[in-house]
DNA sequence: GGCTACTTTTGACACGGTAAAAAGAAGTGA
DNA sequence: TCACTTCTTTTTACCGTGTCAAAAGTAGCC
């Protein structure tokens, strides 16, 4: 089933540093199989993984893996926080508004910031974060279907 | 204190079709004295203006302003949802990384999505926000002190 | 193989926010 | 001005997301 993931998860983790767990490895596979999947998501996924397992180690490892800087935390207002293996190019992300699905949005610069403001209020500029929202085409069906539906 | 404030709350509540009551504009003028306020924060100030007053009520207000689209509720990563006034104007945020202070940057273009990205994975685009990542200098000036007394 | 430091398990808890029903006030019309 | 209706506030309980802390277990290294 994740035979196509082309993550070697072991060799991820040793090269941050990280020791190699079952639980470690299985987070990494679920989140190179899930982008954007949140803690919930990938504690179902562990625990279909492994025959052990439980909430507080997910979020462990989820948290151990940021700092490592294998996985980045994105946190759309309003949702969970969501996390992705793609680190490193400074992308951006689209949110529907209905049913909160992410999709990546390349940046143009490819490194951070990527955008500068003409007025900081003093403050030093580290990073431009910024997130597209708008409609999936998911939903946009299902809009259409609505309309049609109620006369 | 507040009578700076050129905030008429009362007639700004009539105006967008919402009752006019002590909870909602004591929470409309907090709001005009500290912008970018988080729900505590303003049920203590609101406590301060009345006699009596209940964390639910507070939120209900805000509730109610932000789907009125007299309030805004901004949501950065790792922090409370903070409110603000100033809706309209598409503008930005920078935020401290260290304090979570938080900061207006105006638009360059002023109106909604600012930025277009090349591909959208199918969704329909509705707005692009930005939320520039920080120190201030307040934060600045706490770090350069910590340099000189680590030795 | 055995040691040690790091991980996982388990259970409790904190924080931000929502749900629902009863009591209370704002606006409207006579 | 009074009463009526509808919207707000109060009160209490609850939910989801995430963290803390101590005991048990395991990966990596000698």
């Amino acid at each position: 089933m994740t035979e196509t993931e082309i993550v070697d998860a072991a060799a991820m983790l040793r090269a941050a540093g990280l020791r190699v767990t079952d639980t470690r490895v299985a987070v990494v596979e679920t989140l190179a199989d899930m982008p954007h999947s949140g803690a919930d998501t990938i504690v179902a996924s562990v625990a279909r993984r492994l025959s052990t397992t439980s909430r507080q180690a997910v979020y462990n490892v989820l948290n151990d893996l940021a700092a490592a800087g294998l996985a980045r935390r994105i946190e759309p207002a309003g949702q969970p926080g969501l996390y992705e293996l793609r680190v490193g190019d400074n992308h951006h992300h689209i949110v529907c508004q209905r049913c909160g699905a992410v999709a990546d949005i390349d940046c143009v610069t490819g490194h951070a910031p990527c955008l500068t403001p003409s007025q900081t209020s003093g403050f030093d500029l580290l990073e431009a974060e910024v997130t597209f929202w708008g409609v999936c085409s998911d939903c946009k069906a299902l809009t259409a279907d609505a309309v049609v539906a109620v006369p």
